[in-house]
RNA sequence: GCGAGCAUAGCUCAGUUGGCAGAGCGUCAGAUUGUGGUUCUGAAUGUCGCGGGUUCGAGCCCCGUUGUUCGCCCCA
């Protein structure tokens, strides 16, 4: 049997690679104009890191992590929890008082592979450290913004909301919990679970009767202080002064822990059961949670996997067309060697170019020149030799000219 | 962790009530010996995922197993 790829993993074949190179291309084009900077942290940390981080009880620390060596290691499952430990080990916050970081990497979560799911997995995200103003929540989902429809990803519905401080939502808490145990026997297995692992993913729910029984529920929203709620209100204003098209949505909720305030996500309807291509939201107390000062921070993460699923379909990447500019075919063994000499001579001056391995005739070798695309092809045989001048033949027209100047040959490919 | 579907050539897939393993695309070669694309001719490539069972006979039916896809959960 031969060793196939681990479960929930994929092979970037070079078409594929081709697509992503484009893509994170343009997602550093846009950091970088939006003034961040990126940032690089090991694939695996202290599993510590996480379980402080992202929440002992949340799903992917209880049970998603890869991790080793007596539980020491894990492979980073999400990638704020590193930045911010960088932040806090290097002192960033000296440095200058706003650090904008970003990220694309790979991450590990061990859950069971779905459309738009996978074990192993890309991110690319934005952390902007240092800023409790709504200016720089707006900064955020414009940046994300941006880049999603920098893509031409047309459908995507921004959804935003703001869960408040633990104090504030301890007081939601008491309410939503008292409202609900009236009707715990008719809420679904999951949500019962919920009702003692992690209230708030109640309001998350799928299930047609939990929604029911929401629909009378209290509201975190009415719960917030005052000042949470103004905040909120300015973000908001700033993302219309601005054009950003979003929808308020109070029952918003996300997975990890360390998330207080602006909460916000990217939806799509076509990835399957996930619709979640870009989330974030702000974790104001993860920097003191992870010993450092009290810093107010924001960020966001997306997936690229379910970013390239959505350009793929509607036809928004790009074609491999990197092709060679010349191939060099040859006849016999004293062509050859010439031939290998041109060959070496032009990828020193930097001219993509590619010639027979094969030991192919010549009418194999042409074949495979217009096979791989190339834009000119050369015969090198004895006559070229006794001469001293080639043919070059552009592919398209089949047009040839010829070319005594051989040692220059790199002028000739226009 | 739970549920459902699928598994045949490099790729996409046919395969009849159980009776010789197939097509298209791709790859390779040739169409008078130094010029590609179009066309024509030909060729190679399979432990029918794996292991058992039923049967004279299994790609097809049954059981198990692995992989994969989709969903639940969760998330990007």
């Amino acid at each position: 049997m031969p060793i196939q790829k681990p479960k929930g993993t994929y092979d970037i074949l070079p078409e594929k690679a081709f697509q992503r190179n484009f893509l994170e291309k343009k997602v550093r084009e846009i950091f970088n104009t939006f003034n961040y900077s990126e940032i690089r942290t090991p694939a695996f940390e202290k599993t510590e890191l996480f379980k402080r981080g992202i929440g002992e009880e949340t799903d992917i620390v209880s049970k998603e992590m890869y991790t080793f060596k007596n539980d020491e290691f894990t492979l980073k499952p999400e990638m704020t929890a590193p930045v911010i430990r960088a932040y806090i080990e290097y002192n960033l916050g000296n440095e200058s008082p706003l650090q904008k970081l970003f990220y694309i990497c790979n991450m590990f979560r061990r859950e069971r592979p779905q459309a738009g799911r996978f074990r192993e997995f890309s991110q690319f995200g934005a952390e902007s450290i240092g800023s409790s103003d709504p200016y720089a929540d707006a900064e955020m989902i414009m940046l994300a913004d941006t880049i999603i429809r920098g893509f031409g990803i047309k459908d995507s519905v921004i959804k935003i909301n703001t869960i408040g401080g633990a104090e504030e939502r301890e007081i939601f808490f008491k309410e939503f919990k008292n409202y609900l145990s009236a009707y715990l026997n008719e809420l679904s297995p999951d949500s019962q679970r919920r009702f003692v692992i992690n209230p708030l993913r109640i309001l998350d729910s799928k299930n047609p009767r939990d929604r029911e029984i929401l629909n009378d529920a209290p509201v975190l929203y009415q719960f917030l202080n005052e000042s949470t709620k103004k905040n909120f209100e300015s973000i908001l204003l700033i993302l219309n002064e601005n054009g950003i098209m979003f929808e308020t949505d109070y029952m918003l909720v996300r997975g990890f822990d360390y998330y207080t305030s602006t909460t916000f996500e990217f939806l799509s309807d076509r990835l399957g059961a996930q619709n979640a291509l870009l989330g974030g939201g702000r974790y104001d107390m993860l920097v003191q949670q992870l010993g450092g000062k009290p810093t107010p921070a924001i960020g966001f993460a997306a997936g690229i996997e379910r970013i390239l699923m959505i350009m793929e379909a509607d036809n928004l990447l790009p074609v491999k067309n990197d092709f060679p500019k010349l191939f060099i075919a040859s006849i016999g063994e004293e062509s050859k060697k010439f031939s290998f000499k041109l060959l070496e001579t032009l990828r020193k001056k930097g001219v993509k170019c590619e010639t027979d391995f094969l030991g192919r005739s010549l009418k194999s070798q042409m074949k495979e020149a217009n096979r791989i695309n190339a834009e000119y092809v050369v015969v090198i045989g004895d006559e070229e030799l006794k001469s001293n001048s080639v043919m070059l033949k552009k592919m398209s027209d089949g047009s040839e000219v010829k070319v005594t100047d051989t040692d220059n040959l790199e002028n000739y490919l226009k």
